[in-house]
Parts: C-alpha cells; structure tokens; sequence
DNA sequence: CGAGTTTGACCCGCGC
DNA sequence: GCGCGGGTCAAACTCG
C-alpha cells in the first residue's frame, strides 16, 4: 500500500549505490589481485632467472677450481723439481712447525693451527706441502657499501667477535679481525678491510670451515631468508670472491610516477618498492651473498678434504 | 652483569 | 741480530 507507494527514494539509491560500490570494490580487488598475480608472476620469473644464473655460476667455479687444480698440480710437480730440499723452511705457515704449541694452546679458539701442528712434521719438504694442502679454505667477499658508513662491518649471517684491529702498511685503512662468536670451537676467523681503491668496498677475507650452521638461517622471527637477489661474482685466485652493491639506486624513473596513479599502478610500486627495499636490505644480501658463497663451498669438489 | 669493542702491547716470522 | 709488519692478546671500556 502506502508504504509500497512510497519507497523511499534515498533508500532505493543507497542500495543502488550500494550495490555500485559494492561492484566497484570487487572490481578493486579484483585489479589488486590481478596486479599481485602479475607481480607473483614476475618475481617467479626473475626468481627462475636468478636460479639460472647461479647454476651457471657454479658450473663456471667447478670448471675454474678443476682448472686451478690442475694448474697447482702442475706448479707444485715444477717446483718441486726445481726447488729440492734447499729450502725446508722457507715458506712457513703460521701455525705449523715454528709456531709454540702453547700459544695455540692460550689462544683457546686455533683448531685450524692445532690440526696443522698436528699434520706436520719439522723440517720435512714432502709434510710442508701437505701442510700447504691443509691450509685452511681462504674466501674473499667484497661487499660494496656506503662509502660514508665507517664501520667496518659485513653482515654474513654470522656470528662474529672483533678481536683486534690493525692498520696496515699497504692500505691507510683499519683492517679489523673477528673470530666467529657463535660455536665456541668454530675456527673460521675473518680480516675486514676496505679497498685501498675503493673506499666504498669492503673486503671481507675469511679462513677456514665453520663447523655449525648459520645462525640467521635457522627459523626465527628476525631471520631474512634470501631468495632472490643481485650480484655479480668473480672468481679470485685466492678463492671465489663474492661482490655486491649495496648502493645500487633504483631505477631511474620510478620515482618520477608519483601524479595520477591508478590504485593498482600504485599497488604494483609499492610492491616494486618493498622488493627493492629487501634488496637493499645490507643484511638481506649479505646473507645471501653468505649463502652463495656456502653453497659454493658445499659443491666445492675438494670439500671436507 | 655479561657480551662485545677498543686499543696498546706483545709475539713471531721474515727480510736485510 | 735487528727492525718491520702482520696477527693476536688482554685489560679497560662501553652498551644493553
């Protein structure tokens, strides 16, 4: 009757705009939702590429530590022709023969000179050049930073506890040492330098295995898992080398679509934006960089030797 | 109060 | 033998 007469008009156009709005909501979401799975897709993509790269990576360090191999197979059957007995003690090791026993013994953290100590003889050519063989394993990350940030510090994931610090003659830097904190035991030691070229490169030299695992690996609230990331590796003789940016800017442009964006648009940015701050998260790669270089280390063919 | 950092001293290998 | 330089020690200090 009259109440059916009289509709309410406002009511009527609530549900009408409503129902618009409702709609225009799901189209919204539906945007969003497109724009995310075009995101996933794209990080899926380059997550792809990056795996790629970095089996090439590693099939390229497996070719150029065989060639290394060989190359010091070679150089040590030359030399050792060459070279006779006439110079036992020539090239010594820290650790090995001249080095007391009891300082080993003070330092409490040197399993790596104890295992030499305890692998070689004194004055004996053939267990010098196993000692050499038992060297422990030298890396070298270098890590570009901020060329204002002072510190001299390379976050790997690790643990570790600066023990010392020393100004070197060929580099006006202070070259810092750190023992690795996290196992009591664990022998890998690490030297922090930055460039004498570069003053924005850090180069963080490490010797020796850890014999843990990585501590920022294990599940825990704070951990920052790598997945994908940047850098381009170089293989030094001493060992791979593993180089990142850290200051690397982001693309040109993208701060200039800043007027009139559509949602989704700024959606997508913001998404391009949160990835690209996890990239540029100095804890983020260089833990990456860390568990490249591990897995480097693991596939290494003379590994555990 | 414990863990980490700083820093001067010390040790040791090596070249001259 | 001596001095230099790299590596390490350890007491003092800082920080959370």
């Amino acid at each position: 009757m009259t109440l059916f007469d009289h509709p309410s008009l406002d009511l009527g156009l609530n549900i009408g705009t409503s129902s618009m709005a409702k709609k225009r909501d799901y189209n919204l979401v539906k945007d969003e939702k497109i724009a995310l799975e075009a995101e996933l897709d794209r990080m899926n993509e380059e997550n792809k590429r990056l795996n790629e790269l970095l089996a090439a990576m590693q099939a390229n360090y497996a070719v150029l530590q065989s060639r290394l191999a060989e190359f010091m197979a070679a150089a040590a059957a030359a030399t050792s022709t060459s070279e006779g007995r006439s110079s036992p003690g020539r090239k010594r090791i820290k650790g090995g023969g001249g080095e007391s026993a009891d300082r080993a013994a003070a330092g409490g953290s040197t399993s790596s000179a104890e295992e030499r100590e305890s692998s070689c003889g004194r004055g004996r050519v053939v267990m010098m050049r196993e000692e050499e063989e038992a060297r422990p394993r030298t890396t070298k990350l270098c890590v570009r930073t901020d060329p204002s940030d002072a510190s001299l510090v390379v976050k790997d994931g690790y643990q570790w506890r600066k023990y010392g610090q020393k100004v070197t003659r060929d580099n006006p830097c202070p070259r810092a040492y750190y023992r690795c904190s996290f196992a009591p035991a664990c022998p890998v030691k690490k030297k922090v330098q930055r460039s004498a070229g570069d003053r924005s490169v850090l180069v963080a030299t490490y010797e020796g295995d850890h014999n843990h695992g990585m501590p920022s690996l294990a599940p825990g609230p704070s951990s920052d898992h790598p997945a994908t990331g940047p850098s381009p590796v170089s293989v030094h003789p001493s060992g791979p080398t593993v180089t990142l940016d850290l200051t690397r800017p982001r693309p040109a442009g993208q701060d200039q679509r800043t007027a009139a964006e559509s949602p989704d648009r700024f959606q997508r940015r913001l998404a391009e934006q949160m990835a690209s701050s996890l990239t540029k998260d100095p804890t983020f790669t260089a833990a990456l960089a860390t568990a490249i270089s591990g897995r480097f280390l693991r596939l290494s063919p003379d590994h555990n030797s």
